[in-house]
DNA sequence: CAATTTACTGCACTCGATGCCAGAATGAAA
DNA sequence: TTTCATTCTGGCATCGAGTGCAGTAAATTG
């Protein structure tokens, strides 16, 4: 069971996962932008965050690089940041999550582009270009990006808590298979569909992150083409 | 006595994953064949085993059903088993590898069928059938696996477990398709065959455990034949 | 200043996991 | 029988992740 929640009645009140902080907005710590706020100058009523999510996971990442994963406590983290341990856990569900940054945001991302596809664009292209699209980053981001995807294939405890966050990754594009096959979002062909292209998407990642090999999306374009071809090398790509 | 190998500089010290139990063959608890020994009648040298790996599995997943994974800790299973919470996991390495019986050894079968396969048979072929035949049970096995596969596809903890024994399967895979492909296994040809078929078994599963949609072989065949038309439909050529 | 709102954090606790080590149960050699 | 080597057992202590609770700190508004 589980996997895909078909209905749209969102009867869960949840918070769900925690996305920014501890409330929701980050208040100003991080982005230097608050200039949007209403007419009036009103700053977030209460006491103001010490700091953020992404700045925590900066942090953490970095302290991974230098001393290991598995080395590296959610105390040290804390203390790092000059916060408690306690709160470390009102920006992160877990230590894992520190390592994912926006993941959240992508997969929303994600789910806009295969909704806003052409009705009459083939579905692997569209999971194609979406995929791709969505891993667009910035000469700068990329080191980063390196660096986290690196951590969570070769740790251990990342690469179970990963099996988590790709399975949500799963269910936006069984949702969007299902749509076109005219089926269930958990029918065995949304999910083939759901979980081969998962498979990669991920290869894409693991050969990019491993080897120093090349660009990022350029090995997304390759790897969903050859999920097009029946797994076998076409004979005139690109 | 097997392959005892005294000297040669074991450079390997790990004890790998836990295989069977505290030492590595099951004394006799569990299997009553011994007459493999020797020819002499020669048990096990020091104190027997209390119980067995297969025994604790069927207790623990029995506890699973009743009350629930998180809410069984392993203190409960131990005590049920009446063996102390320290050697529980001298059977096991973690509280989730009491759900996956003895998945290594499947895995073993799997790599063998990859390697006897036929070179001239498609890539796709092979890996299709020999992951039908690693999965086929008998009528008294299945309602157990169903069980398993139930538990690992919805409870958090184990589904995130779980991505690290798919991994193992892959690298199996991988190392196949590296030597059909002409490429390493961690290329990303290899890597995207590996992947995607892994995804093609774990929607089979995922369909057959959740919805009691008939046969599961036959789910793993439908789902491999998807992929290797590119995950269109095929029965009739478009 | 008081009230309100929101964030921080220490404390105590549960549970998974691990190292250490004494002890128990067995077969075999002396 | 005694002794020994071998192998499994399991209590104890310890660590780290994660959580509920209760109290505190900092900001805005009136």
């Amino acid at each position: 069971m589980g996997h895909v929640e078909a209905d749209a009645d969102e009867t869960k009140t949840g918070d769900q996962t925690k996305t920014d902080g501890p409330t929701r907005r980050t208040p100003s710590a991080d982005t230097p932008d608050q200039d949007v706020a209403d007419t009036e100058s009103s700053g977030p009523r209460g006491r103001p965050a010490s700091t953020s999510r992404h700045e925590l996971s900066r942090l953490a990442l970095d302290l991974f690089a230098r001393q290991g994963y598995d080395e590296t406590t959610v105390d040290d983290i804390a203390s790092a940041a000059g916060i408690g341990r306690r709160t470390f856990f009102r920006y992160f569900d877990a230590k894992p999550d520190a390592v994912w940054g926006e993941f959240d945001d992508e997969l929303v991302r994600l789910a806009d582009r295969l909704a806003e596809a052409p009705e009459d664009e083939p579905m692997l292209d569209v999971l194609r270009r979406a995929v791709m699209a969505t891993n667009r980053f910035g000469a700068g981001e990329l080191d980063e990006l390196r660096q986290r995807m690196s951590l969570i294939g070769s740790v251990p405890d990342l690469v179970a808590h990963s099996a988590v966050r790709y399975e949500a990754w799963c269910d936006v594009v069984a949702t969007f298979a299902a749509g076109r096959l005219g089926c269930a979002p958990g029918d065995l062909e949304a999910q083939t569909v759901a979980r081969a292209a998962l498979g990669a998407a991920m290869a894409a990642f693991s050969s990019w992150a491993s080897t120093g090999g090349g660009d990022l999306v350029d090995q997304v374009d390759r790897a969903f083409r050859l999920l097009a071809t029946g797994l076998v090398e076409s004979p005139s790509p690109r």
